[in-house]
DNA sequence: CACTAGTGCAA
DNA sequence: TATTGCACTAGTG
């Protein structure tokens, strides 16, 4: 069998417009791994990083990759990220490039009909909005709407950014009783996002030869090792609001086949049950409780019965904090507490969960020790700005330090799992359509 | 046309 | 002053 070298190798398989097998080396994933921040991994950076050429015959490239190739795997292998890259990023390449060229079909009509239904609705809220406001300005512009709001209705102005007063969702959520107003810009708001975001781009992505949006997914897009996708991007479509979920709508399967959606359920407070062995995350997930309702009858020391919607929302903050490096602040922030209440649910968590306080203690030893981070499978998140004399910069990379063995560490079992379901439709196992519609 | 800020969608 | 992204619009240069 041939060996393969390159960069972006998965993006060049479009040109070539075939899969790979064998033994393959991609410098760009190589380099990635070694450096997952970096936007950039094209052979022209890699040549000047790792060959120390100033200037280069573009003609020449390919003779530079071999070189390059000994270099990277030998500081692959010295980083102890063998695993991550010859087990999953390698392996991942042809997964993701049947992804992008099979590709989603999509229902133009649909979202034609809904993008009319959408454009009534936002005309009707505009008028009214106006009205209300006594005067007409541009609503999409959030310096215009703040003169609005807080200085023509002169409605009480919260937080300040750079330029002046937000008038984010957030903001405007607690003025909803102030004024009339307040609720017609936030469903006004809701469905302009969903329309130009979403209902009127994505039929402009449609290829018209398939039918279908060939989202491109980018291997090297995130620090902590999670895939990213653009053109459109199809992990932020919406799905919590009612408005939202009649945009996955649009996404539809072949017809005689079904379009499944497979996840894993709660997977990095798994992973953190896993990662600080507290014996009551463990043995919560083991009888497959509700983790939430769980963790506000721990901390707010209830019954589990007696724990209602509103315990039950803070402690899916204070979990979902905890894996984002919680800070008495952000917490208050989003669950709309003092910071000083904030200060009390961390501490009643940290009481109760005492093996995850001891976790997070001794990743941020190791980090300021080491300055990095790495996964269960080794992948790395190099964090030298730990050891800033500027606190906010340190305690940024803290949160950063928690976060990125949590989130890559999932990243890593989602990759794993991704391969495997393609060898299943590889070797004809399933019933799986297997073939891209275009060829 | 490139860039930033504000905003908001998802995991 | 909570992690990771992408993309839209307004506004500036």
């Amino acid at each position: 069998m041939l060996k393969k070298l390159g960069s972006y190798i998965q993006r060049d398989l479009h040109f070539l417009n075939c899969k790979i097998k064998g033994d393959v080396f991609d410098v760009s994933l190589a380099s990635y791994l070694l450096n997952p921040e970096r936007q950039n991994h094209s052979l022209d950076i890699l040549i000047g990083e790792y060959l120390n050429k100033t200037s280069f015959i573009p003609q020449k490239y390919a003779g530079y990759l071999f070189p390059l190739k000994s270099i990277l795997e030998e500081r692959i292998k010295n980083e102890g990220l063998e695993f991550v890259l010859y087990n999953i990023e390698i392996p991942l390449i042809p997964v993701l490039y049947s992804m992008e060229k099979w590709g989603i079909k999509v229902d133009k009509e649909y979202l034609k009909q809904l993008s009319d239904e959408f454009c009534e609705r936002i005309k009707k809220l505009e008028e009214e909005i106006y009205e209300l406001a006594g005067t007409r300005f541009n609503l999409n512009s959030p310096k215009q709407l703040s003169e609005v709001l807080f200085e023509r209705l002169k409605l009480p102005s919260g937080k300040k950014g750079k330029t002046g007063y937000s008038t984010s969702s957030s903001v405007l959520q607690n003025l909803i009783n102030a004024h009339p107003i307040v609720r017609k810009i936030l469903q006004y708001r809701e469905l302009y996002k969903l329309k130009s975001t979403y209902v009127d781009a994505i039929p402009n992505l449609v290829n018209p030869q398939t039918g279908r949006v060939h989202t491109k997914f980018n291997p090297t897009g995130t620090a902590t090792g999670r895939i990213s996708s653009s053109e459109p991007n199809l992990q932020n479509i919406p799905i919590k609001s009612e408005e939202g979920r009649k945009i996955r709508r649009a996404f539809v399967s072949e017809d005689g086949y079904f379009l499944v959606s497979l996840d894993y359920s709660q997977i990095e407070l798994r992973i953190m049950a896993h990662l600080s062995q507290e014996p009551k995350l463990i043995s919560a997930f083991q009888k497959g409780e509700d983790i939430h309702r769980r963790t506000a009858s721990e901390i707010f020391g209830v019954p589990e019965e007696e724990v209602d919607d509103l315990l039950r929302s803070r402690a899916k903050a204070v979990n979902f904090g905890i894996i984002y490096g919680i800070s008495s602040f952000g917490l208050s922030e989003t669950v709309s507490i003092t910071p000083e209440e904030a200060e009390k649910f961390i501490d009643s968590y940290f009481k109760h969960y005492p093996r995850v306080k001891l976790f997070i203690d001794k990743t941020i030893h190791e980090a300021r020790e080491k300055l990095y981070v790495k996964t269960l499978f080794g992948r790395k998140r190099y964090i030298p700005e730990i050891k800033s004399i500027n606190k906010q910069v340190r305690n940024a990379y803290e949160r950063i330090a928690i976060n990125a063995p949590i989130q890559g560490t999932a990243a890593d079992i989602i990759k794993l799992a991704m391969i495997e379901i393609y060898k299943e439709i590889e070797n004809k196992n399933t019933q799986v359509k297997n073939t891209p519609s275009n060829s």
